[in-house]
RNA sequence: GGGCGUUUAGCUCAGUUGGGAGAGCGCUACCCUUACAAGGUAGAGGUCACUGGUUCAAGCCCAGUAACGCCCA
């Protein structure tokens, strides 16, 4: 088979993706007796289109189950979608506006048909990226949230819950989107800090004794004031507790109150309380027992509640009680004033505190089991300092408003009846009522969509039956997710399957960072400093993407993409398709089956890349085991462009290319060897190039995706080997350095004297002279006691080793007296530093012994390096 | 206001239990050597944010300061 000299990823990649999903390589089974392992995906939202952050994520889940898989365990990733309850629905609106139509007019049936109809077109994208991505996910599996089976685990979740006491109906003040119409969570509420005014209103007595001035920060919630509160132990305002205020604009008569919770040290120390539009006054209303004005429509103008003011919109409704006060001589004064500022997170429409009728959960009892589990170890978090961010918010739980007042979701599954009134709730709808009347009214909300994705590791394989995949797979091995939906989800998850599956829904959690741009930014459409997966795939291969996210995945911190780095990997990835193609091109001879051909002795440098092979392996298990996929990926690049190619290839090419039968056999045993097990390694990062080159080497099997994990065991460790290859990369790095700095060109040939001390080294040097031959340049080499006559001008000194070469163009002796005299200066240096600690009676005494020793023995190599440097310069010098 | 994180080469970042400051990119010089110019060889470049402490020894541990970022209220 041609290979070209550039990979190219788009011949390849597809062709395998199919490959593997036609042999149900992706398909977990229950009946294999194999050791399991399970993830399940964090599911994108239906209406999603692959961003950075899905593609890391995703890109390390598959680096997981590929690993897992080699290693034989039997691997289920399920995979699928969230309905996204809002966002979805907020797309579909926009479609509908386009039309000049809106939901309403179609009515809640036909929209949504509409929407359905919409994911049934669009909400494909996503898994399909996912696929170019490689993932191996079981598509066999796929899940949607709003799956029959999904919907009845909500269903039996929402009544369990609610039997149990769990869930509940009541009117609060939940956070208001005045957009999207609809309740949120308070972790679905964005804060962001916004400069605002505060302005000091004076309300006047009622007995005409003078006013009270309070700050406030939102003037139009003024028309829905009931009372006017201070600090109980505040001085100035003692005389005033139990007086009646005229709030102005309205004329309602309020009283002044007093209540804890007021902050004396803020504005004037007294405080309009407004209990249907604050979440503090509303509890202030409750201990007061207050009236609960409501001034505002869903859309948040301000209703027939606000008097002259009705239908203006709340902001300008401000504006205009502003005016107005300040007209009627009650505005004191404004100030600057900056304060938090809630958004909704799907639409980022600033938050209305609204009151309202809606569905909690009850946490407290959940987050308890919940918390337990994190402390306990059963879940254990990677890195651990998110167990912490999590306790914080598990200690401090609120209730979780989990009605939506949107079309797109789970219907809350209650029903109340129109006679008895009698609250019905069940998993399947009821035929009649208790009081046997059939007049039932199903409750017009959705669920959070939340609520679901929290049933997910559970939903999706089948619960509330009792299946064999949850019996294989349950609880799941790992999660991985970004820290951003900690809360919204992996807490949840948590504390349902604990509650409904009686275990943890994951053992592992793996919190991945999240991707910014290369200033560190948060990847935005508007700010344009978007990197598309998709794109990126496009011109440098998914491999290389994957290579890179997966080796920057450092656990812990956030990381910058640039596309450079990519274009890094895309090289990378081309190194290795030349690398394989070097091998490849020189096995015409080659018998697999001989692969320890009878006579042929493997050299020094197949024993030293197989015992580096060894080491790296070991390395880059440990690195992927604790989630450290940057190190394995660095160990794994470093191996094989900086060992692997640059010392093992270069050195092997002499018997590939012209070496006798059976020197061909052992160099290509070993090239090949190595090159696919260095393939395997690297599977779980580069799944495409890796099966398209292990295919093309000999005596492979059906997949590498189902190849045998590498073990270090399948190599030998050769520490004198190592030792002895090291030695010669010191000499030859010396050598090229000293002919670079001559300006000598890798064409022209040298001679080279050496003289060493010892003869260990000269004995491998002499062994190994055809390594470096080819390696410095040189034309020939001898050993020698003493340094060689001027014709040999340039000098290396290297360990114990003596350099002398020969230069065509001869070497100025005060040029070479001047550049090992820069050498020296280093030398003498570092040296003074080694001293200078073992001179310290401390370090001798306190530092453990093999710290000393290694110590005494850089000081002897320094010293016999800065000798030596000194006798060349000196010698150098009596012939000037 | 509370909590967390970050600060190491021009840029982006590694640095596992304290013991010789590293990588990639960029830059400089030389080289189209029959795997790869998406390449090879060599090289320059750092007060490890700052201050103090612990230690024989600190990029790493402790305390504080500053800047930037994130989360929560």
């Amino acid at each position: 088979m041609e290979m070209p000299s550039t990979y190219d990823p788009r011949a390849v990649e597809g062709r395998w993706y199919q490959y593997w999903e036609e042999r149900g390589y992706f398909h977990a089974r229950t009946d294999t007796g194999r050791r399991p392992f399970s993830q399940v995906i964090p599911p994108p939202n239906v209406t999603g289109v692959l961003h950075m952050g899905h593609a890391l994520n995703n890109t390390l889940q598959d680096i997981i189950a590929r690993r897992r898989r080699m290693q034989g365990y039997e691997v289920l990733w399920m995979p699928g979608t969230d309905h996204a309850g809002i966002a979805t629905q907020n797309v579909v609106e926009r479609a509908l506006e386009k039309e000049g139509t809106d939901r309403h007019q179609l009515g809640r049936q036909a929209f949504m048909e509409r929407v359905w109809q919409w994911k049934k077109e669009y909400g494909g994208t996503i898994i399909s990226q996912l696929k170019r991505l490689g993932c191996s996910c079981d598509w066999e599996r796929e899940r949607f949230t709003m799956d029959e089976g999904c919907s009845l685990a909500v269903r039996t979740v929402f009544k369990e819950l609610y039997d149990q006491g769990l869930i509940y109906r009541g009117k609060y003040i939940v956070n208001w989107c005045p957009r999207c119409h609809t309740a949120l969570s308070d972790i679905e509420v964005e804060h962001q800090e916004k400069n605002g005014h505060l302005w000091y209103a004076r309300y006047p007595l009622a007995d005409g004794s003078g006013h009270l001035v309070v700050a406030t920060t939102r003037p139009e919630t003024m028309l829905g004031d009931t009372a006017v509160a201070v600090h109980p132990d505040d001085e100035r305002y003692a005389g005033l507790v139990g007086k009646t205020v005229i709030l102005p604009l309205v004329e309602r008569r309020i009283p002044v109150i007093a209540d804890e919770f007021v902050d004396p040290g803020f504005g004037t120390g007294a405080v309009k309380v407004t209990p249907a539009h604050d979440p503090n006054d509303f509890e202030i209303g409750q201990r007061h027992d207050l009236e609960q004005v409501n001034i505002l429509n869903h859309d948040s103008s301000v209703n027939e509640n606000g008097g002259r003011y009705r239908g203006m919109d709340r902001y300008v409704a401000r504006e205009a009680v502003v005016a107005d006060l300040e007209e009627l001589g009650l505005l004191e004064k404004t100030e600057d004033h900056a304060h938090a500022v809630g958004h909704c997170y799907r639409c980022r429409t600033e938050i209305e505190p609204y009151l309202s009728t809606q569905w909690f959960v009850r946490m407290e009892p959940l987050a308890r089991e919940g918390i337990k589990a994190v402390r306990d170890g059963s879940i254990a978090f990677t890195p651990r300092r998110w167990e912490k961010i999590y306790f914080d918010w598990m200690e401090n739980i609120r209730d979780w408003c989990i009605s939506r007042q949107v079309w797109w979701g789970h219907r809350i599954p209650v029903w109340y009846c129109g006679d008895c009134g009698k609250v019905i709730v069940e998993v399947e709808e009821p035929g009649r009522c208790g009081c046997g009347s059939d007049d039932l009214v199903q409750d017009p909300d959705v669920l959070d969509t939340w609520f679901s994705s929290g049933l997910w590791p559970f939903s999706t394989m089948g619960w509330p039956e009792r299946t064999p995949e949850l019996e294989a797979f349950y609880p799941t091995s790992v999660l991985t997710t970004a820290h951003d939906i900690i809360f919204f989800w992996v807490a949840r998850m948590i504390m349902l399957g604990l509650r409904f599956m009686g275990d943890v829904p994951f053992k592992d959690l793996f919190v991945t960072a999240l991707v910014r741009d290369f200033e560190g930014k948060k990847m935005s459409k508007s700010s344009g400093n978007v990197i598309d997966p998709i794109d990126v795939i496009e011109v440098y291969g998914t491999d290389s993407l994957r290579f890179t996210l997966g080796s920057i995945a450092v656990p812990g911190r956030d990381i910058n993409l640039s596309e450079e780095r990519i274009e890094g990997n895309r090289n990378f990835v081309n190194k290795i398709w030349n690398a394989a193609r070097l091998v490849l091109a020189n096995l015409e001879d080659y018998e697999p089956d001989a692969s320890r051909p009878a006579g042929g002795e493997p050299e020094l440098v197949d024993r030293w890349i197989q015992s580096r092979m060894a080491a790296v392996i070991s390395r880059a298990d440990a690195a992927m085991e604790s989630y450290n996929f940057s190190m394995a990926g660095k160990a794994l690049y470093q191996f094989i462009w900086g060992e692997f190619c640059d010392w093992f290839l270069e050195l092997v090419k002499l018997r590939l290319y012209r070496g006798s039968l059976e020197e061909k056999r052992v160099a290509g045993d070993v090239a090949c060897r190595v090159l696919e097990c260095s393939l395997r390694l690297l599977h779980p990062f580069m799944p495409f190039v890796t099966e398209e080159l292990w295919q093309r080497l000999p005596a492979t099997g059906d997949s590498i995706m189902v190849a045998p994990w590498p073990s270090p065991g399948e190599f030998e460790e050769d520490p004198a080997a190592e030792a002895e290859m090291g030695l010669i990369q010191s000499v030859v790095t010396g050598i090229r350095s000293a002919r670079s700095e001559h300006g000598i060109p890798p064409g022209g040939k040298m001679d080279a004297v050496l003289v060493c001390e010892g003869g260990e080294a000269s004995g491998v040097l002499d062994r190994e002279r055809g390594y470096l031959e080819i390696l410095a340049g040189l034309s020939g080499m001898r050993f020698s006691e003493e340094a060689p006559g001027k014709e040999y001008g340039i000098r290396v000194v290297v360990e114990n080793v003596q350099a002398y070469l020969s230069s065509p163009s001869g070497v100025d002796p005060v040029e070479e007296i001047e550049r090992l005299t820069r050498r020296l200066d280093k030398v003498e240096a570092e040296l003074e530093r080694c001293v200078e600690k073992l001179s310290n009676e401390r370090f001798v005494e306190k530092a453990p012994p093999e710290v000393v020793d290694k110590e005494r023995e850089k000081e002897r190599e320094l010293t016999g390096k800065r000798d030596k440097l000194n006798s060349q310069i000196d010698g150098l010098k009596a012939r000037c």
